[in-house]
DNA sequence: TCTGGGGTCCTAGGACCC
DNA sequence: TCTGGGGTCCTAGGACCC
């Protein structure tokens, strides 16, 4: 039989509780261990971003709150995240991936879809899976489950099926017998807010969804209402695009404060290393902004996002500082404030950008590029978070972090280079 | 004694223009 | 003298995902 009319072979590949399975590589005294990685832990106000299976067994899962987890269980092992880990088990996944096939899009830092319609290795699709899954445990002993589809949509379904190391294949004429009986929550692309708006419609499960008037839907759900009634009729068309995961839209950094604050030089402390932070990542890109946005959450958790489009695209710290402070000055309540966060939006990618730059912003650009150039050196070299004389965030109470912290990032004159430096401009604002 | 941080996509209203 | 209709841009918020 002709190839095309078999139609299209697609693996959604998914790591099974990632950031949990690869501390667990570093650290084999975890594994079979209630294991968690939750951020912000000294405060409390961390929740579970990742939990093993062990872990889960015992009622936890991501996002829960750490002090709720703790309660269900007080023995858990709680870790930080540890993303430069995260990012380098994620690389070497990839890798793998791509040494089958190069039609891998990656989705997050740990999934991935996969077009195998017509593989090199010339093998069923269910012993490359297993190939697969078994080569991912032997080299990086990282655990993952694979769904075989024909469409993007039913594998990444398939993939959920069957938690940790499954592989499940999903054909078209299964979809009646596998998906239908499920709830409608349980299909990817509807969360809790469309399944109760489709409950009250008397919706209930993803059969019901696929045998609805898509016209109904669609005016009741917008464009979303057409997408899930032909994912749940098993229609999917989206092609398995490589190049997707080069092309950004926004680069934004975010921090939950320790407290409430309301001490005005304080927040402008961590708006000036949100700006920092997302300007070097900006550069490390290529990138220039043409729009900024502040997102300012209240003590209440009620959260306001202002932006505001440039005349000019920018991307150096001192920039994206002054366009936050901007907004922030014109927009803060003046109530506690919980969590900020800086995005760089509207992205342009360099060459294109100094097009749009007149003379007198190239100059001051030129000039501050060799002090950024500098930094990002640095920074890329002692890590993100490399402390800033008076401007590194709070996060942290407990003096013994603060002293391991400063033992991993080394005291050295680079460091006083870049106090002195840096701010520099800023300060005399 | 609550709710992280990184994103994408969609919608809706107002301004503005013809 | 009482009010069209369409299109685009900008902004804010919301839903969703991992």
């Amino acid at each position: 039989m002709n190839q095309k009319y078999k139609g299209r072979v697609i693996f959604h590949v998914d790591m099974n509780s990632f950031y949990a399975s690869v501390e667990a590589a570093y650290d084999p005294s975890l594994l079979g261990k209630p294991v968690v990685i939750a951020g912000n832990a000294e405060a409390r106000r961390g929740i579970i971003v990742t939990a093993s299976y062990e872990a889960r067994a015992k009622g936890i899962k991501a996002p829960m709150p750490l002090w709720e987890a703790l309660r269900k269980c007080p023995e858990l092992i709680v870790r930080e995240p540890n993303f430069d880990r995260y990012r380098a088990a994620s690389k070497s996944m990839f890798q793998l991936l791509y040494s089958i096939t190069p039609l891998v899009e990656p989705v997050s830092i740990d999934e991935g879809y996969m077009d195998v319609t017509d593989n090199d290795v010339n093998i069923p699709p269910i012993q490359l899976a297993k190939h697969i899954q078994e080569r991912l445990k032997l080299e990086l002993n990282l655990p993952c489950s694979i769904g075989i589809a024909p469409n993007k949509f039913l594998a990444k379904m398939a993939s959920d099926m069957k938690k940790p190391m499954g592989i499940t294949v999903l054909r078209k004429r299964e979809v009646k017998e596998k998906l239908w009986p499920l709830p409608s929550i349980e299909m990817h692309g509807v969360g809790k807010k469309t399944a109760d708006k489709l409950s009250k419609f008397g919706i209930f499960t993803i059969g019901e969804i696929a045998l609805s008037d898509p016209v109904f839907l669609h005016k009741r759900l917008g464009i979303g209402g057409l997408r899930i009634h032909e994912r749940a009729n098993g229609i999917d068309e989206r092609p398995v695009d490589p190049s997707a995961v080069e092309e950004f839209k926004s680069i934004g950094n975010s921090t939950t404060l320790s407290k409430d604050v309301t001490d005005v030089a304080e927040l402008r402390k961590v708006i000036m290393n949100l700006s920092d932070s997302v300007g070097r990542r900006l550069r490390n890109k290529g990138y220039y902004a043409g729009n900024i946005q502040l997102t300012i959450r209240y003590h209440d958790f009620h959260t306001i996002t202002r932006s505001s489009k440039l005349s000019n695209p920018i991307h150096s710290h001192g920039d994206i500082f002054d366009a936050a402070w901007r907004l922030w000055s014109k927009y803060w309540s003046g109530e506690a404030v919980r969590l900020l966060g800086v995005t760089a939006m509207d992205l342009i990618e360099k060459g294109h950008a100094h097009k749009q730059l007149d003379l007198f912003s190239y100059e001051k650009d030129e000039k501050e590029d060799k002090l950024n150039h500098v930094v990002d050196e640095l920074k890329n070299k002692f890590g993100e978070n490399v402390l800033l004389k008076g401007t590194q965030l709070r996060k942290s109470n407990d003096r013994s972090d603060q002293l391991r912290d400063r033992k991993r990032r080394g005291t050295s004159l680079e460091k006083d280079f870049l106090r002195d430096g840096l701010f520099k401009d800023d300060e005399d604002k």
